[in-house]
DNA sequence: CTCTAGTTGTGAAATAATGCACAGCGTGAA
DNA sequence: TTCACGCTGTGCATTATTTCACAACTAGAG
């Protein structure tokens, strides 16, 4: 068995969370055991690599079988989350909080959306996806009170600076961040930014270029161009 | 001067549209010049970093004065843009569509989202957000006509990688997802997956493993953990 | 039981991305 | 004019990430 708590890079957790949500997916359809090459293909990846990221969630293949799906997802899931359900605000009920709010509300495992927060009066006080909209006022009271960890900020590029400073005084952790503002905090708050201009931005750039093919001598066939953000 | 047709690499061209954004930001406020270590807070990095992404694009700075604002942006617009505007397609008009539309309709400069496209039956045909709704079957014919280059697919996990196939074989050479699914193609079609949930899991992650904090021994007091996707 | 085919786990090599550090230059002060 | 300061451009070191490649193992066929 690998050593179990080593640090994990970035970029594993980001594909364990990919891997996992399709072995769900495989569980559904009644497979039992998958390989390493089977999950490249879903991350664009390589087998080497899955194996690597698998490794250190304590690596249980078995030679000739592969994974054991259940066992694997299970492992996974122990370490990305948490033993109880985490709490997540979402600041900012816009057209793109809203959808969001929806989007997520799903029945996750993991984590739940408890409290939504706005500062348009109209807004404050409604329950929106069945979630209650509180004043961004309360938003320190809230947090402690909920024991919110995280929170998603979709409010307007000028307020994020603010919100953020804002959330981090209030307690939380770690922010997704919607606002296209990239923002720094000297807190170990981790804040992550998903940046829609720039992505579109970049397709649109690689979508001439692609030159982006630089399908070296080595014919990789199997990945293709695709990232994982 | 730099030479001019390096392969840019993808990490280097999300930077500089954040850079060009927040350029565009500082003409507004009337300042002309900007320093390399200005910009490096915006994408948490370090100044060497950006002076190496601004040297692709003809690295123009000034020894003590900085970089010139004006004409930076312009000659990064000139380096990530097309002479012509691009024509980008929305496929799936659902909650995060519609968002999508009203964030990207407003006036961009060198992109511009001209149909949109969705199976059901209320929304085909209607005008949302401005833009006409075409059935999706009409795809290809659309794409044509208006020399689609782009598009952004929000349309539900399942219907994803058809849609992709139909995008691919419709003539479209870059593909903004927003599906929960990590699409693989064998084209040149340059695919950018953006996965929330994957980025909302990652962010829970690390909101307790801050020893995420790997802050080694040499104090880097700028850098604040924050990563640009 | 033995052999073959196919898979995992992992050291080591290769590649990519980042950061350091300094030469060289422009600016402003004296 | 001369000098000190602070910034750019960049070779090189460092670190992070990916890939190769192979020994060890498992299952199944014969
Ligand atoms: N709509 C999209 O698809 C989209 C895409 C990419 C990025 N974004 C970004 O996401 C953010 C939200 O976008 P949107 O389209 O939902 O905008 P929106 O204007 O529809 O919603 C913003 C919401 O934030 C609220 N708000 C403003 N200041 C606040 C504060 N200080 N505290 C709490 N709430 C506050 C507003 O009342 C409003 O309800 C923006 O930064 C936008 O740039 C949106
Ligand atoms: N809503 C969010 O905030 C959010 C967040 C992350 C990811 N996503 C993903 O984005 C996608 C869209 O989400 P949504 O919330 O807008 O869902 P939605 O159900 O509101 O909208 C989906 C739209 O796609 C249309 N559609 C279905 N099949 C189609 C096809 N083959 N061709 C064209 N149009 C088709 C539907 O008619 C509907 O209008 C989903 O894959 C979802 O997982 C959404």
């Amino acid at each position: 068995m690998a050593a179990l708590k080593q640090k994990i890079s970035e970029k594993t957790v980001e594909r364990l969370s990919v891997y996992r949500r399709h072995l769900k997916e495989l569980q559904k359809k009644g497979k039992t055991r998958v390989y390493s090459h089977e999950l490249a293909q879903i991350v664009a990846g390589t087998p080497a690599q899955v194996r690597r990221d698998l490794m250190q969630v304590g690596g249980n293949g078995c030679s000739s079988k592969g994974y054991e799906i259940n066992l694997l997802s299970d492992e996974i899931s122990e370490l990305l989350d948490y033993p109880e359900k985490q709490n997540v605000a979402l600041i900012g009920v816009g057209n793109l909080g809203r959808a969001l709010l929806g989007f997520f509300s799903g029945s996750r495992e993991n984590f739940d959306i408890v409290a939504t927060f706005d500062n348009d009066p109209d807004k404050c006080g409604r329950i929106i996806c069945g979630r209650r909209c509180y004043n961004a006022d309360q938003l320190k009271k809230i947090v402690g009170e909920k024991k919110i960890s995280t929170a998603i900020l979709a409010v307007p590029a000028e307020a994020a600076e603010n919100a953020v400073k804002d959330l981090i005084d209030a307690g939380v952790k770690a922010i997704l961040n919607f606002a296209p503002k990239h923002i720094t905090t000297n807190s170990n708050v981790f804040i992550q930014t998903i940046d829609m201009t720039m992505a579109l931005e970049k397709a649109i750039y690689f979508s001439h270029k692609n030159t982006y093919a630089k399908e070296s001598q080595h014919e990789r066939n199997r990945k293709n161009y695709q990232s994982t953000f």
